[in-house]
DNA sequence: TATTAAACGAGACGGTACGTCCGGTCTTAAT
DNA sequence: ATTAAGACCGGACGTACCGTCTCGTTTAATA
């Protein structure tokens, strides 16, 4: 019969030219998948290589470092999870809305903190992938958050004396500490909380 | 005839050579040296053992990890430069004391940073050595701080019904945030900054 | 339709880059080097690695022991000079010939002695390499001296009573005996000496 | 006062403890059990000093090496097992006897051999090891062996054109050769078959 | 009998080599 | 041209053993 049939999908089969889109997008499952599942001294080049059924080669070839992998795998899922709230609600519910969509993208079964966590360590031992790391993910959600506590200010929530970097620090600071140090849990009822000190301000 | 002869064999206190304090302090001293003079990465067991002039053996002997050395040396560094403010000042000079030192004796040649960076890193990758970290250095430094913001409340100058712990979260969260993801300098200005919203808050 | 496709995973008959050539010749050249240049117990893997400009894993990867290194070393060299003598000459000039040429390949400068000593050594401590060295080396040069002697035999030169096995032994044996105890010199008139007594039976 | 009673460091005759027998004993018992049943690289200084009870100090301070420690072992050993025949019996018989004696007291249980071939392997990486073994052991037993076989000669039963340091070569050489090889059995009937060797020449 | 120094068990020390693992580069054959 | 496979060099890992060095105790000759 017609030999082009050929789609195993179990036989992923390389095209030659083009980049093999099913590889990349295999490659960056496999280092979600290990990032969650395995400590992350586990989570090597080798294995991710190994998991994804892909030569090293193609790893280096798109990829120049393993911060970089994982910072694409990233911002692949956080493309997906836009967390936004209905822009015609109140303040504080907008403001709270944007904090438990935060924090629940981050814990859970599928959140991305096993990634930001291997990224911010990943960032502390290379320069470049710290970065990277800022002004491709940081710089983006603190623009975000700062934006929004703006328009509390202009609501009048938000005391109007109130430096907006240094409450954006508090607010990310506050998560990622916990995050990094579990010294507390990462919950909705922390998430309560910052909204509920953000606000306080001024009242 | 002596009765005394106390022959039990769980009796004994100690055999053998003691451990040698100086290779103790070699370890610590050249640790710490390599973290602030070389990129994390180069901070090997091997480069510690080389520079002072120790063997492997030693370490692995009593350190059970590169983690557990990391915060050996921080906590031995920590102890020397206890930054306690005169406790007669009236309250907002003490807080501005506390974070002016705190975030002193992170920065500078001789700051802690860069072994707090390489310690937060390693907990991401080691369960233990996150629960070692967190339970012998953050948790104490959370303490501290909690006691003197308590001692603020009772002052009236941070609000009764702030909620004490996420306030510290706010506090030691945006200076870790700063420090790891370099989005801001951490500095003097920055302590000013936190102190007056910290203070801030219900006036 | 010749495109048959054969998936068989078994029939794959190679993938990747092969074995470097010249990284063998550089295992075994590094090892023939050391093992006459420096006491055995300075023979160590690294030092083979490091000489070789070779990584320790090409070597294990080829290599299962040090005594597998020796052998292939010893045999590499063996192939290269084989010592044969005219198969015209007369029985007597052709032994003497033999012999002379066994301990010439074993003393000297660029002779296999120090090779031969260092695999002895191995073998006592390690079953396996024992093992190898008997049936990859030792055997075969028995069999030679062998049918050698049985050629002595047919000519009258050997007496017919003697058990060949038994000579061998006695041939291999004074030579590896001196070899490896050092209580008299390996030399020619050692060789002439064997020779006679191996023709002196039954005269 | 007495300018007299000041201690020549030479005169002291002897002060403090002496040393312990039981010590003494308890080391080279565990050597010999531990090469009689673990393969020769399992037979570490530790190994031994853990199953002696008794202190690393203790070992250095009495054996200069591995290697004297064995050869104290084996001579120590040896000593008992003294293999010499009936004086009176003719010369086949004595002959016979030694080589069944000496090959008895090889192989066996309780036999010299995985000493020996520790010895020999030590021996080739350690020249004083070799010139100990080799003064201390082998030429003790040549000189018996050669002893013997001159009295062969003198008995008319070995060829006076023998070259008896050949023979003891011969002899010695094919046993230490199968000991260390294994190529074939050293058994009493290799015995046997050398003495007939032995004897054959000029029948 | 009291002193004293050698020898002891225990075991920590600075080193060195081990054999394994991973990173990042390069080669090969296949598509 | 790009892929999957995989061999390559380099180098850190954590372990084992070496031979040396304290420790505090035991033992026996001497004073």
């Amino acid at each position: 019969m017609s030999s082009i049939s050929r789609r195993d999908p179990s036989h992923r089969p390389h095209t030659g030219r083009r980049r093999n889109e099913e590889s990349r997008r295999a490659v960056l499952a496999a280092t979600r998948d290990l990032v969650h599942t395995r400590p992350y001294r586990e989570v090597t080049i080798e294995a991710i290589v190994a998991a994804a059924r892909v030569g090293k080669r193609t790893v280096y070839q798109w990829w120049p470092s393993r911060a970089a992998l994982l910072l694409d795998a990233l911002v692949e899922d956080a493309r997906v999870r836009v967390p936004l709230a209905d822009p015609r609600a109140p303040f504080p519910e907008r403001l709270q809305a944007f904090l438990t969509n935060t924090i629940a993208g981050i814990v859970g079964p599928e959140g991305s903190g096993p990634v930001l966590r291997a990224l911010l360590a990943e960032a502390q031992s290379d320069p470049e992938a710290r970065a990277a790391f800022r002004d491709g993910f940081i710089q983006h959600r603190r623009a975000a958050l700062r934006q929004l506590l703006a328009e509390g200010q202009d609501a009048g929530v938000i005391s109007a004396r109130s430096d907006l970097d240094t409450l954006v620090d508090f607010t990310y600071g506050a998560i990622w500490y916990r995050l990094l140090t579990e010294h507390a849990p990462l919950d909705q009822s922390f998430a309560r909380s910052i909204a509920a000190h953000l606000m306080l301000q001024g009242s």
